[in-house]
DNA sequence: CTTTTGACCAATTTTTAAAAATAGTCAAAT
DNA sequence: ATTTGACTATTTTTAAAAATTGGTCAAAAG
């Protein structure tokens, strides 16, 4: 029943967090969207980074799903790559504000630079099982899985911020998330081929 | 002599933005260090901007020797890619403070999202030779070699940028240029081996 | 014992207006 | 063709007041 009422808050939070971003909420109007007291949700959670983290956590347990059934049914590690970065771009569309804001956020606290840390070694994670799965079913040379794994990582994220936005600042539309899916999608394939036997 | 009198300019701006950056040096400071009046100085160069492209296009010439050079004697193509990001390194941290503000300045007027067009264009068409000689030798397969440069060289710039720093907007240390250097490098390799015949 | 709340505080952010600094101009002097 | 001092318009800094917001707590309600 606290776990319910904890989902609640969750979810009218996740609301407001992906409509307006992080900032611009405050923790009185997911109360109040509730019709709770500030205080009464700070009973269930104690500062506003353990509710952004319980979001963040709920996401990602959502995409895994997604990403298992994946790994499971595509045989090909170009094909999961790929997938992958649609994925992301579903997730990204979905969770724009809330994505946007996590990166650029107060990034200096300690506790910020761990989640987006830890965000970070998930990714790697799951495009380390992909080419180890590549590796032993002989598509793929030997090679050094986690380094390169992050450096496919890196890449990836590199080719998402750098774009050429028409105003660098401004909110990205549609359009420029399609250009940069298709450069991904681009040095996706060209670094397969790189590491393939 | 105009001439003689701009290069003077330019190299005294030059010593103030390198060590300052742009947005700290004001045009009094350099008309000062010359013993000029500002109003002289705006009689050289009509507003800061000039200023600071005159000193690009200079860092540009200048850089131009070293690469074309390593152009004529460096044969196979991973190993020009690897000496023009050394170039890149070298000028990086000689200029430090000045490239530095160029990528991040008010980036949203319209003269600046040129000048940092033109320098990724040119960054563009040396990376586009350096392919083409790969293709004519036979080195590599053929490709789009305009878009495939493209995609190289917003690869490389993406790795620079995400870089995981200890302080996000903290000024980057000797130790953080060689890590992005090393992964460039790597994501060098991977790149050409993935274009190889 | 668990959940809820109003009242409260400290710290940060926003606002505002005045002061200072800066880019850029121009008529006159050299 | 160069150079300058005096001048302006626009930003940037500064500093103080006002408002907002994250977070606490003792006490009430269930």
């Amino acid at each position: 029943m606290v776990d319910d009422k904890k989902d609640l808050i969750i979810g009218a939070a996740l609301k407001r967090f992906s409509r307006f971003g992080i900032a611009k909420t405050t923790m009185s109007e997911v109360a109040d969207d509730l019709k709770l007291s500030k205080a009464n949700l700070y009973y269930y959670f104690p500062d506003k980074f353990s509710l952004i983290e319980a979001i963040v956590y709920q996401i990602i347990e959502e995409s895994d799903v997604t990403i298992n059934h994946a790994l499971e049914t595509i045989t090909d590690t170009l094909g999961l790559l790929i997938r992958m970065l649609d994925i992301k771009k579903e997730y990204f569309e979905k969770y724009y504000m809330l994505i946007l804001n996590l990166q650029e956020m107060n990034i200096s606290d300690e506790k910020w630079v761990q989640l987006s840390e830890k965000m970070f070694q998930r990714e790697v994670g799951t495009i380390s099982k992909i080419f180890k799965k590549g590796i032993d079913n002989g598509e793929l040379v030997t090679f050094d899985v986690t380094s390169t794994s992050e450096l496919y990582v890196a890449m990836v994220r590199g080719l998402a911020m750098f774009c050429d936005r028409a105003t660098p600042h401004a909110l990205l539309d549609r359009d420029e998330v399609n250009r940069i899916l298709e450069k991904q999608k681009q040095a996706a394939a060209i670094f397969i081929n790189g590491i393939k036997k």
